[in-house]
DNA sequence: CTGGGGTGCGAAACCGATTTCGCATTGGGC
DNA sequence: GCCCAATGCGAAATCGGTTTCGCACCCCAG
């Protein structure tokens, strides 16, 4: 009968029942130090009769351990990290971890010292700093902490820290195996600002996947930005020019929706004359059970929530950049 | 000087050097109690000077309260829960509160009934179970707890819960009304599956609206489904049916695009011609400066996802349906 | 028979705050 | 001048676990 303020069975009322002390109580049900046989499956019938629950504010009192992970980001509102960030708050709880949240909106250094504080006092069990997926590396701030600290979706600039990146480069090379697979030969790209680095890594792997093949781009690659009417003129370019293409690789979905539109103005028939692929997924992303009107390459940003979320509980943490594998989402545009 | 296994300063550092008490102390950073001015002072001078941050877990065991909010959420992938999910945590996190997320596949009785014991034995302060936004309601289960419970995005079966929802109603009367700002006078509506209540909701607000300026719709409500060519079908319909139509108001984006999609093939200007709203502001969540195309009406799901997560942690909660006011978002269909 | 080492278990310290209760001092009313 | 109440503060209990340390006890080798 336990006399809790909550009604609540405790470890003591447990130990007192199975005619055992405190301490081995508490041994049994944490497995440590030499209990006989007898006493073990003793206690454990009793705290399963009782349906005990340890109190897991005690437990972190006593453990020094919050069960909770501090997660910084800078603007989770952004478009492509709110995934980065739900697949990593999903993924705590299912490692029964809390998080606590601060969204930055601007990363500048008077609000990070705070937040900095705030975790501290918190007794945070280590960090994930989520980034906004630009390239700017922010600064590290792993050196303020005791705890382990991973980043997802924007490098430090610190090289020994622990980093989740999409693999952009291997969202270029997949694209184009995938097209070189359908047969095509004369593949193409439109993509974004060239300012960005992951146009520049798309680029990459489009021309190492080419080169495997024995291939070259079947015209230079032509960058704009990442909106739809940028897609559109960049395809109207592309086709005006007089090149042979079978197949358009594009920087994003954008785009890609840009170079469907000129195709069904201009009578080509997708993918028997052109195919596409774009990358993002923003069908995926939004449409329920809507019909897909692209192939792209999913950069699989939940995944990588969910990498680096598990990263910063892990044993084992291997310092240096990790790239998450995109995957083909398949579509009738290819 | 603290001989703290971490280094850091205790109260009872704080209350030794000011030459009080540990209650003493304690009264003083919590403004409980009396205690003279002079006293005060001199506590808090010391504790500014150390720096002393109280340690969160041994005060959450203290005072029963772990500062964390459970959050219950059901697919949280989900298109639209997502930014629901997000604002709530973001909120959490404003509050210094951390959030413990389960995501539940499947909500099936065994595994609630699991997060449930699971929430307990973590002694959260609250809950926050997240819908999927669709309209089937949920088996309450505020009976579980005895700290409070809120409902976002979602309705449980008991009246007396505290539920956040969008305000679809009000969703239709916004675009209607500003429809009629425009001038537009005959306005139709195109929308998804009629067994949704959403589609019955917004509609209600368009004839709400409408029936306010004396006027009735341009024609009948066609129904199909939430996707883009279901919208363009019904476009092309709609036109066919040779009714004068000003104005469209569309159940979603996707039908609005299908809709844009239809007036481009027959040179019929928007907005000149036709105005065109939709519902949802996807370009919004997935453009972050791409170029608008529609003028829509965002339901603000991430500020629901706020107001339902400070709801939780309120004095004052009132039970019912509580409702968030879509907002305008301008673009050039309208 | 004795000494040494391993095994099983319990007493008590400890984590760091909050809070109750009671004591001493002060002030004011009569 | 006396008594009572209010004020200011501290000793100690409390929250519910974990962990250290040491004490019996048993077994076996010498």
């Amino acid at each position: 009968m336990p006399s809790n303020r909550k009604g609540s069975v405790r470890l003591s009322d447990v130990a007192a029942i199975a005619g055992v002390s405190l301490s081995t109580a508490s041994k049994v049900l944490n497995g440590t130090d030499r209990i006989s046989e007898a006493t073990r499956a003793r206690v454990l019938a009793v705290a399963e009769r009782l349906d005990f629950r340890p109190n897991a504010l005690a437990r972190s009192f006593a453990l020094g351990r919050s069960r909770t992970i501090g997660v910084l980001t800078h603007r989770a509102a952004s478009t492509f990290s709110g995934p980065v960030v739900i697949g990593a708050v999903v993924q705590l709880g299912k490692l029964q971890q809390a998080a606590l949240v601060f969204d930055e909106d601007v990363l500048v250094h008077r609000e990070i010292t705070e937040s900095i504080r705030q975790f501290q006092a918190r007794q945070i069990d280590g960090l994930l700093v989520v980034g906004d997926g630009h390239e700017r590396r922010s600064p590290s701030i792993t050196h303020h902490f005791t705890v382990p600290v991973t980043y997802a979706f924007g490098a430090s600039d610190h090289p020994e820290d622990v980093v989740y990146l999409p693999d952009n480069e291997g969202a270029g090379a997949l694209a184009t195996r995938h097209l070189l697979e359908r047969g095509r030969t004369h593949i193409a790209h439109l993509t974004g600002n060239p300012s960005s680095i992951a146009v520049d890594l798309r680029e990459r792997g489009m021309l190492t996947a080419l080169k495997e093949a024995g291939l070259r781009p079947a015209a230079p690659t032509r960058y704009g930005s990442w909106i739809e009417d940028s897609g559109e003129q960049a395809m109207r370019e592309l086709l005006d020019s007089g090149a042979k293409v079978d197949a358009v690789f594009c920087g994003n979905d954008h785009i890609a929706r840009g170079v469907l539109t000129v195709c069904a103005a201009k009578g080509i028939r997708v993918p028997d004359d052109v195919a596409i692929v774009g990358v993002d997924n923003w069908e995926g992303i939004i449409v329920d059970q809507g019909v897909r009107r692209l192939t792209t390459i999913d950069l699989e940003l939940r995944t990588l929530g969910q990498l680096a979320a598990a990263d910063v509980l892990a044993a084992d943490r291997t310092p240096g950049e990790h790239h998450v594998p995109p995957t083909l989402v398949l579509g009738p545009s290819s």
